[in-house]
RNA sequence: CGGGAUGUAGCGUAGCCCGGUUAUCGCGCCUGGUUUGGGACCAGGAGGUCGCAAGUUCGAAUCUUGCCAUCCCGACCA
């Protein structure tokens, strides 16, 4: 902290004259993570041409290439949710104040956060020639709340599709945009205006929605760890830090390299709160009728942020294949004009190669960048494997092979290079994902007593595995004092006495802190 | 939403304190040429409502006020 601050305080001082000439320099690359880590991140999304502030305070532009990105999670993300039983449907953007309104505590937990359609029409001003100003006579009767989830609108449907046990279980899911009013934004990380999945289930029985719940945790756990290579922690959110309106909410928490956890995904388990609250009833076999058990879980495009600060370096980011909107890139050398078509021919030869194997590749023989540039571009945007291609290698039935993960260069032979970058794709996805699980494992501490706790927050950061008394007010004191907060407790957790890091009061298993986005 | 800072061409910036010809420089961009194995070079060229809006003034990038956006620090939150 005290560093950073320092180095905000000097910078100024350090733009004249030789300076100038460094930072001219230095815009083509990046603030390292040590300098300045959140620095760090607002610069990858923007260079790596992830996304752009827009005109709207809080909101993002989502650009191709991180749309491309947004597209590849989506896409498997729905295979995942399909083949466990789910279809898409979509609700509306708009929810009326009084559906909103209808589960309480839910309605409590946005209304601070909530953007309000209160009119339907604009008219010209009278007093000022080319402006619009709102007209007053099209106010709405009822206010129209933009949906920061959509719960209610949801619920009040389902109770015209619910009659009798024969209607369940309802397994929905919508892929959707939500508001909720920041005042404090970040891209990706928190937005005004985000885009996610909300999954919404009915449920006969208690039993069968906690299996829900728990099963598409797991799907979101596979999910992150197998295809964004982010290892996650399974478990389940304290009173304080659970969604309102739910009875229990599961995590997924992912920790990044500042060594600060972020919450990848949620799945909470709604009990009958909705049911009541919007009377969605049926009648069982015995023809008894009772309120239906229901779900909701979301991941959000928080994921690109978590992504990025998981893997990324100081060259830019680090993408895992499977998601990759590009995996490999081929760049080719020239050694004057008649080197051109030969290189050409042996370049489409690999890219169909590749093609054909399903790799997402791009020859990019653009003349208006020289090699090296090309480089350090593929390297900003993250592309797992390059493939440079030039009249030496030819000679040697050779190509090089150089891995974003580990910055390692290699000449390969070209006889079956379709089949090794396919292997190596592979490779590159494990190791990434191995090393953020060291990371993970190495940043994962154990504290017996207060002043180990506070050392280790301040000194470590990371997760910090201790005892407490299970009181929202011990959490609450804890968060008071050092920012860290329960971030779960860990499903499948070994069950340990021990005494309570803050009030030495006996509890019966540790559960993770951290500070956390 | 409170405190602090910032906003000049696509990007990074000089000029602002102390108002005064045609707003500085580098990168990028366009044209032509030479090049191409880790961010090439030469020559020529284009590009600006100085964040937006009012005001003060003979005159505003520069002074005043309001607004918008971004960053940092708090409170809030996925």
């Amino acid at each position: 902290m005290l560093t950073l601050k320092k180095l905000r305080v000097t910078m100024p001082e350090s733009q004249n004259d030789t300076g100038k000439k460094n930072r001219t320099y230095m815009s083509k690359e990046l603030t390292t993570r040590a300098e300045n880590y959140s620095e760090w991140y607002n610069e990858l999304v923007v260079k790596g041409q992830l996304a752009d502030h827009s005109a709207v305070r809080g909101c993002m532009v989502i650009k191709p290439y991180g749309y491309a990105l947004w597209e590849n999670m989506r896409d498997q993300l729905d295979k995942m949710f399909k083949e466990t039983g789910h279809v898409n449907a979509y609700f509306p953007l708009f929810v009326p104040k009084s559906l909103f309104e209808a589960e309480e505590k839910n309605a409590e937990g946005f209304a601070k956060e909530c953007a309000i359609v209160t009119h339907y029409r604009l008219k010209t001003d009278s007093e000022n020639k080319g402006k619009l100003i709102v007209d007053p006579e099209a106010k709405l009767e009822e206010e129209l709340i933009i949906r920061p989830t959509s719960e209610a609108i949801i619920w009040n449907t389902y109770k015209g599709w619910i009659q009798s046990y024969r209607d369940l279980p309802l397994l929905i899911n919508q892929w959707a945009n939500v508001v909720r009013w920041e005042m404090r934004t970040r891209l990706f990380l928190r937005t005004a205006e985000f885009l996610w999945q909300e999954g919404h289930t009915a449920h006969a029985t208690k039993e069968e929605a906690i299996i829900e719940t728990k099963k598409m945790l797991d799907v979101y756990a596979a999910f992150v760890e197998e295809w964004m290579a982010v290892p996650v922690i399974k478990g389940v959110k304290t009173a304080n830090e659970r969604f309102a309106g739910a009875e229990d909410t599961y995590c997924i928490e992912a920790l990044m390299q500042d060594g600060k956890a972020l919450q990848a995904g949620t799945s909470h388990f709604l009990g009958q709160n909705f049911a009541k609250a919007f009377d969605v009833k049926f009648s069982d076999k015995e023809n008894k009728l009772d309120y239906v058990w229901a779900t909701s879980w979301g991941v959000s495009t928080r994921l690109i942020g978590a992504l990025i600060m998981a893997h990324s370096d100081d060259q830019g980011l680090v993408l895992p294949p499977r998601i990759a909107p590009l995996q490999v890139v081929l760049v080719p050398i020239y050694k004057g004009e008649e080197s051109k078509p030969v290189i050409d021919a042996k370049a489409n030869e690999i890219v169909a190669a590749l093609k054909s194997l399903g790799i997402r590749v791009k020859y990019d023989d653009s003349d208006n960048a020289r090699p090296g540039w090309k480089f350090a571009e593929y390297e900003l945007k993250g592309v797992p494997v390059r493939i440079a291609l030039g009249m030496r290698d030819l000679e040697n039935n050779v190509v090089e092979i150089a891995r974003r993960d580990t910055k390692e260069k290699k000449s390969i032979s070209l006889d079956g290079i379709a089949a090794y970058i396919e292997k190596l794709l592979e490779e590159i996805q494990q190791n990434i994902f191995s090393k953020a699980k060291a990371f993970q494992q190495d940043n994962t501490r154990e504290a017996n007593s207060w002043d180990e706790f506070v050392t280790l927050l301040d000194e470590k950061a990371g997760f910090v595995s201790a005892h407490w008394d299970g009181t929202s007010e011990t959490e609450e004191k804890i968060k008071q004092e050092t920012k860290a907060t329960i971030r779960c407790i860990p499903l499948n957790n070994a069950l340990e006495p021990g005494k309570c890091i803050l009030t030495g009061k006996p509890s019966s298993q540790r559960v993770l802190f951290a500070r956390a986005y």
